[in-house]
DNA sequence: TGAATATTTGAACACTCATTCATATATTCA
DNA sequence: TGAATATATGAATGAGTGTTCAAATATTCA
């Protein structure tokens, strides 16, 4: 952390205006925390497939083409992130999207998805 | 991928209706390097910080406590994934965010990340 | 032209993380 | 109770990635 620019090339001002507007480290970390755990492509097809309604392990490993123990850890993690809920019937586990505030997350998922463009686009070198 | 349900335990017909909403594997994999972009906490503080406007490098290193040179990096993926946009000014470049859908995609990281609970629910174990 | 500055880049290292494999737990059904 | 099934879990492995360090590029100013 040596090297943050000895002499006075930033703009003070500037700085000052965007650490008024930006949340804490910590609610940072919180909210990267949970985009990275739909980053994944497999974690998001799960959330996608989930989109339409209730489905168990076994589903899950079908419709991702995962084996049933990789499906199950990925489910870990989004149950523990709080993005999905387990229901336990007979000896299978059925799994929806927590709540409606993941719902709404996961179609703006795919709104930005579609606006994006493939995006092979460079600028330089 | 063998053990994927040797025997039926799984439900076809909501096995199709998943994969009818669901969007093709490549555009998941878009969607999702999309959101493990944001995903890291370094590279969203960047893109919050210059949700203020436009910022150099210099700038951006002091306020998020990072090397110089680490913070260029990061810029390197973000602008490859078009989220920010350079702007040579003298020996200076002076980054802001490539556009509007990326100051909305922001505004709603940062709802989802205000409607959020800490989080540290546990369900099991 | 030469010194200083701002940014970029490449290689190396450390670390995180997703998958696999084997095993454990739980539930149904004979 | 015992066999079969569905899911969960722990350890190990391998791939991916963020940072550091050193060096390169580019631009300003004397």
């Amino acid at each position: 952390m040596d090297s943050v620019c000895s002499i006075r090339c930033f703009h003070p001002e500037s700085i000052d205006r965007a650490q008024k507007i930006m949340p804490g480290p910590e609610q940072t970390k919180r909210i990267a925390l949970l985009f990275a755990t739909i980053g994944d492509p497999n974690r998001l097809g799960i959330l996608l497939a989930l989109r339409s309604g209730e489905l168990c392990v076994c589903d899950l490993s079908t419709i991702m083409e995962m084996t049933v123990s990789a499906v199950s850890h990925q489910l870990r993690i989004l149950r523990h992130q709080g993005l999905v809920v387990p229901r336990k019937q007979g000896r299978m586990v059925m799994y929806s999207l927590a709540d409606q505030h993941v719902h709404r997350l996961l179609a703006q998922a795919l709104e930005h998805g579609t606006i994006c463009a493939p995006n092979i686009s460079r600028e330089e070198s």
